[in-house]
DNA sequence: TCCATTCTCTGACTCTAGTCAGAGAACCTG
DNA sequence: CAGGTTCTCTGACTAGAGTCAGAGAATGGA
């Protein structure tokens, strides 16, 4: 990695937690321990379990039943027995609740304001620009890929949404009992792997990779959430299939697709996939293509 | 302020709060409380006196001692009377602290590095630029404006580097005695104005208003360190003494510069102001500007 | 020379933030 | 319905970060 770029990036790093950073907490806080007002803020308009609150915020049970505790005792939150499950508690905001709530929002608007304020309307436009870019590809280096079994309840979230999204933009629709679809063993080692994308824990996109013995190695099933589109990540999928392909041996990785995923056709254009003849009788299938990988791509 | 902007700002720093800011800590801290890291880092190479320490890191001068006395019991400083005044006290590395504050190095280069390791070679080059462009605007942010005396030595110094940068642009050098300098008192209220630019307390620019009665505001000594150009500071040093000369009922503001200065020709001509002939018998102008100035500029 | 000031240090605190080990209620499964 | 599991809560801790009020040495100015 480029030794420039890491100078760039610690750099950008300093200024950004010197400037937003402290400002933030301070901000922030103002007369309320931060944790109180990060918990204030999650707990939000609809309120929410218990549990959902500690996985969101990754804190200690007994120290969140406390941080509640004092919330409650300000009057900002009401703590209820769930209504079907008596063990979980449901917490919602008071009328003093959303108050406090209000002027948090107002701090983080002052906050950004103060930085936005002493520039003038070019440099604003600029800076919120580049805010922008880095926040987009920070989310996108946040983004991590892990391989699961595909009867894994984020890979099932995952393929459900890819068949529903397949139903809707193939002109004929989509129905998974018409298509070659791969069972689920076909995915999992050792006749194959299946990726799952997560952004903050939460599934974002998949991709399964079929490793059929003295054949070409076949991509299925890849998909991302529309949120997360633009992010790199369909790239990014591939990129990691054709590496593990490579390393299980095979030489070639091969696909098919339907002529209604245009972004994906010309994805695989730019990512070295030249278009071949039919390999399969996929019936949904208008477009079939293959790469040689002899090594590992460079990620 | 556009709302747009102040919500992509805010998202901004969600994002990097999140991403750098709890990673940083994480990394920086291991094994070692983060503010000793953090002490142990801004000593540096060339250690200090424990005052500067404090200024710098704002930290209790209570706190900041415990700190040092907890560091120099891991023999990673020492802390010795300064050689000329006996109650400040210099702090200095041992090479076991030098060999920590390189770990510690060592880390901020591994956070950086795992920002762009999920990242592909176009994605890394976009987000370093970026963040750059962030970093540049936040800096320029940062930087204040306030009236001073033009005695004060955050002045004088800003004076002293003005002159010395003078003296080598212009071709005939540049000699205080010849010039048609304003005294100090012609630069300090009821008869004028001096600002000092600073970022994080550093002076790094100045600019000087004359207010003569019953004639046009004039602008003097207008500089910007080397190192802060680029950020819009003479701009904003421009538009701040426009502002003043303004709300002191001034129509009209005029300046005079050498033809070496093709920088701030050229900011004068984009700021509205419009070339006239001599006004002064200033023996280095070779330009004069002047510009109408009925309602304060928009900031 | 004396007195106010500067500078560092110590002692005695406070507040956040967080961990760990269980207790007890509610739920689920066989 | 018994036994294990899930979920929240309490009690008992710890560590970090920082504040505040002086003490005491060194210095500088009248």
């Amino acid at each position: 990695m480029d030794v420039a770029q890491i100078s760039q990036v610690r750099r950008f790093n300093r200024t950004v937690t010197e400037r937003v950073g402290v400002l933030h907490d301070h901000y922030l806080g103002r007369g309320r321990p931060i944790g109180e007002a990060r918990l204030l803020w999650e707990i939000g308009g609809q309120g929410g379990d218990v549990r959902r609150l500690r996985e969101r915020l990754g804190l200690d049970s007994g120290y969140l039943s406390r941080l509640l505790r004092s919330l409650e005792a300000d009057g900002l939150v009401t703590v209820r027995p769930h209504p079907t499950d008596g063990r979980v508690r449901t917490v919602h905001l008071t009328d003093a609740g959303r108050a406090e709530r209000a002027t948090l929002d107002e701090r983080s608007d002052a906050l950004a304001a103060s930085l936005l304020q002493p520039l003038n309307t070019t440099q604003r436009a600029r800076l919120v620009a580049a805010m922008a870019e880095v926040g987009r590809l920070l989310t996108a280096a946040t983004v991590t890929l892990d391989a699961v079994d595909p009867d894994h309840p984020d890979a099932q979230h995952c393929l459900r949404s890819y068949f529903t999204e397949l139903q809707e933009r193939f002109e004929t629709g989509f129905d998974p009992a018409r298509s070659l679809l791969p069972n689920a063993g076909e995915l999992r080692p050792p006749h194959g792997e299946f990726l799952v994308a997560r952004l903050h824990g939460e599934p974002i996109g998949c991709a399964g990779l079929k490793l059929p013995p003295n054949a070409p190695a076949e991509i299925k099933r890849r998909w991302v959430a529309p949120a997360a589109r633009g992010l790199g990540i369909g790239r990014r999928l591939l990129a990691e299939l054709e590496a593990r392909a490579a390393r299980h041996g095979c030489g070639i990785v091969r696909l098919d697709t339907n002529r209604a995923l245009t972004a994906a056709i010309s994805l695989y254009l730019s990512h070295g996939f030249q278009e071949v003849g039919a390999f399969n009788n996929e019936p949904y299938a208008h477009h079939w293509f293959e790469k040689r990988i002899t090594t590992p791509p460079p990620r």
